[in-house]
DNA sequence: GGGGTGACCCAGT
DNA sequence: TACTGGGCCACCC
């Protein structure tokens, strides 16, 4: 925490916070909902930012579009989702079940 | 001010 | 089913 993270950054950590346990939430969806909130941001950069500053939030209930886990973290975030109760397909993330949104 | 770097996504092969 | 290429955008040097 010697460098705060930069505004954008803070936003999508704040959701990600936000997110409750035995749910997920995609790179994707994240960036569409931070879109709307605050006109900037994309897929891309949401994993970016997920990969400097994800230390600080659940970051394992943030999988890609089709349920993959993060590269070099799948079996530390399969354990802690399974300890959720999040549904698995097999290697990843069974998304039709555990996919969040938030109300408001 | 310019260019490189990703914990991505989608469509086509 | 798995791989490739192009587009995407904030952050760092």
């Amino acid at each position: 925490m010697t460098v705060p993270p930069s505004a954008y950054a803070e936003s999508v950590l704040d959701l990600v916070e936000l997110i409750p346990p035995g749910r997920v939430m995609s790179y994707g969806m994240i960036a569409e909902y931070l879109r709307d909130r605050t006109g900037r941001g994309s897929a891309r950069t949401v994993g970016t930012v997920m990969a400097r500053y994800g230390g600080g939030v659940p970051w394992h209930r943030v999988v890609s579009s089709v349920g993959r886990l993060p590269p070099g973290h799948e079996d530390a975030a399969r354990g802690r989702l399974e300890a959720e109760g999040v549904p698995f397909r097999g290697r990843n993330v069974d998304l039709a079940a555990a996919q969040w949104w938030p109300d408001a």
